[in-house]
DNA sequence: CGTCTATTTGAATGTACTCAAAAGCGGTGG
DNA sequence: CCACCGCTTTTGAGTACATTCAAATAGACG
């Protein structure tokens, strides 16, 4: 039942049975079909989630009605509108999904509580949060010293496997070009490697 | 001495007298002219920085030499290489200052120690990181759907009053355009203003 | 098989870029 | 105090690359 989300937190902290258990009790397991919202704009947010399985988007819909994603979650990614859940506010982003899922949520409430109970859950969160951090501090520099056919090839590297699973409409929304641009700089590239 | 610092923290969390002397003591204040380094890539960085007067950058060095400036800091902001703060490792990116500035660092292991002590400080950090994360995706999100002239408007509402002590090539370097193009986009906002 | 969606291609347009040069500004030393 | 120097900003002209709009092709799914 938890065996990934387990074995994705072990990797930074060790836990007994005991914290096991106390942290799993607070875990809520939820299936979704393809394109099923997990988080509309507007919405309450008081979950964050963990994706066992399947794939998912976070994008923001602007004044012209144009949708931009700001990120994708595969399995072992954690996804949430994080502005609203940790200010306990509304979200402005949406997410659904790309694929069927399951993720595991998280509720506020029951997160502070883990983190007064158990810390290393703290310490867990934290790093977490800081190699998201720096993530997007990478992403900015790339977008600012690269061209769009270098980000694409980063994009790659950064999401293994991934494209092959997302339509590649959504990959040059994500990527800031239009459809028909990344269509020819994949042209390119094909080109380039015969 | 410490006044800005302590008005700082104690936005989001209260101390008390002892506490903010276990606070203080672990802050070492660093004096820097202009031009001057605070951090330089290669660098082990031990230290994040309170800035309590003056402005710096952080900017990464490319292949071609180019520089690309991901943040600036000014009074009451923080700044270090968080990557190699938080990994222990050595700097990537390069931070100096752009005025005369004071800043207070703080040491990794006294940082550590200090969230052991006296939690709350592990609560304003996380808050901390995690607006900065938030900054950092709208920032994203607005290099995604809006031109280059509402970018800098966007700027000068992020960093008020700020265009006034930093020169425009380094403004047009954060927003990933040339100086001539920043030019021109200066004159068109001040067409349409007039 | 037909329909709907996604991808590719083409041609014209636009925006930011490069390169080059001129103008503006600030500080220094004569 | 002014003349000069170096650095920053602006302007101009030509170029490159992504965009828009439109249409054709290819794939996916019931």
């Amino acid at each position: 039942m938890f065996e990934e989300i387990l074995k994705h937190i072990e990797e930074l902290i060790q836990l007994d049975k005991t914290e096991t258990e106390r942290f799993t009790s607070i875990l809520v397991r939820k299936k979704l079909r393809k394109r099923q919202f997990l988080i509309q704009e507007g919405d309450l947010v008081s979950y964050e989630y963990f994706v066992a399985k399947g794939c998912l988007k976070a994008y923001e819909i602007d004044d012209n009605g144009d949708e931009h994603i700001i990120q994708f979650a595969k399995e072992n990614w954690w996804i949430s509108d994080f502005k609203a859940f940790f200010e306990e506010g509304k979200a402005t982003l949406n997410i659904d999904c790309i694929e069927e899922s399951v993720v595991y949520g998280i509720e506020k409430q029951e997160l502070e509580k883990l983190f007064l109970d158990i810390p290393k859950f703290d310490r867990f969160f934290r790093i977490k949060l800081t190699s998201a951090f720096v993530a997007l501090q990478n992403r900015i520099l790339s977008s600012l010293d690269k061209s769009s056919s270098e980000r694409y090839l980063d994009f790659l590297k950064a999401y293994p496997n991934l494209e092959q699973r997302i339509p590649n409409y959504m990959i040059a929304n994500y990527l800031g070009v239009k459809p028909e641009s990344l269509s020819r700089i994949r042209k390119n590239i094909a080109r380039r490697e015969s």
